[in-house]
DNA sequence: CCAAAAGTGTTGCGATTACACCCATGT
DNA sequence: ACATGGGTGTAATCGCAACACTTTTGG
């Protein structure tokens, strides 16, 4: 047996294969009870006039992180957004055009905050997830990878404020968990477990937009959440 | 604001920049009640006789996962091991001598039935994760990361017995739990809960080794697990 | 016979579920 | 006054942690 292409002896930094790596954004969104996708229209052969997630190649000088917020921010403008690789796509034929790996990620924006780029390059626009266009290459598998990463980390992990505007009603915020999940939850039972952690900060304010009776706003109060963490309790949403 | 580096009309596969990209291998075994981690120490410059984690770079003309399982194999001997993708690490320095992308995997190895390959070129030993030595680069932040997935992946998915022989004792299930979470479970409630699921076929033999009562040996029953899942049960190990 | 590991039983508490019920208010 | 969404209360149930108890057998 050869251990030939293993690092060792024979092994050094210039006989080897490079490759080009992109970054594909899964940008998720919501608004008006729905969970959001952005998708982009490609204007040019390749796959012309076909939805896709944006993207972009690697510089040799920039770190996966810095590519990673530079696309995000070339797009919606917007610095510092919730934004976490998924995983890698690095099969050869992936891409007709060349051998790419690609490194996905998976962003969480406050849709109100949003605005599209006012660059007419790109034709962009939000979908609902359940009425998404036929994306190219092996992009809907990198949706749906990074829906099912979703739907499992914000039981554990409180992103879902990323999400919503920084102060929300807690009628939005099941509605929310909602959508991303898929199906309803107890709207009682809901409130008496997040209200009951202690980690969201009533005011004074209500929302009148969905209701006569008007619902309190609340924000979320990262300190506290962190106490708890610190105390090592066991934080699970639903 | 120009969006030059974004996939669209400017974009082409032939003007942008390739980059090595390697896998990095964290393998776990599992041993006399300790979870163990295989390391390798570097017989040529730079970082000679230093310890690291085992790895190559990708090829052109193969896919990430075909990469991840020859290095594997090379090195165990061993085909079909669990192995996964942990992240990737991507930072511009990370690797002084070139700019390497490396995609970190974790690997999950019966260590009885695996053998050192007879090849001298490397020397490979397997070290407690409580007494392992300084790593090359960013390796032992790949190790911290990989523990750190396998702790949060033991608790949903039935991976615990990649690392046990295929017939194992509760008692020998119950200590990998206990070593790869650094405290310990309580041993009825332990062994109710895991019994209660049905996954386990008890076998008429008993083991010996560490007791004179002798404790029975049980399989893991993959079809049973999946039909639980059919049935949208939530699984939670502990 | 007794130490030591394997295996079983019991009890109480806290979290979760599935509801039912009140509140405020714009039309 | 009533429909509608906001907000609260409660009883039954489940799961789990803590801990005590029993069984087996080699030395």
């Amino acid at each position: 047996m050869s251990n030939k292409n293993i690092y060792g002896p024979q092994s050094s930094y210039t006989d080897v294969d490079k490759i080009l790596v992109a970054i594909d954004c899964i940008i998720f969104g919501f608004q008006d009870g729905n969970l959001k996708i952005l998708l982009f229209k490609r204007k040019v052969a390749p796959f012309e006039k076909e939805w896709s997630l944006i993207g972009s190649f690697v510089k040799v000088s920039e770190n996966i992180k810095e590519a990673s917020n530079r696309i995000l921010e070339e797009i919606t403008g917007l610095k510092g957004v919730y934004l976490k690789e998924l995983r890698s796509y690095g099969n050869v034929s992936r891409d007709p055009g060349a051998r790419v790996i690609s490194i996905a990620h998976y962003a969480l924006i406050k849709i109100d905050q949003f605005q599209l780029s006012t660059s007419d390059e790109f034709e962009s626009q939000w979908f609902n997830m359940s009425d998404m266009p036929i994306l190219i290459l092996d992009h809907k598998k990198m949706v749906d990878d990074a829906l099912n990463k979703l739907r499992q980390k914000i039981k554990t992990q409180p992103i879902g404020f990323e999400l919503l505007n920084e102060k929300f009603t807690l009628t939005e915020l099941k509605a929310l968990y909602d959508s991303i999940y898929g199906y309803t939850l107890d709207r009682g039972n809901f409130r008496k477990k997040i209200l009951g952690m202690k980690i969201l900060d009533k005011m004074e304010e209500k929302d009148k937009a969905n209701s006569k009776k008007g619902a309190f706003l609340y924000k979320f109060n990262e300190q506290k959440y962190k106490a708890l963490l610190e105390d090592g309790a066991k934080v699970d949403f639903f």
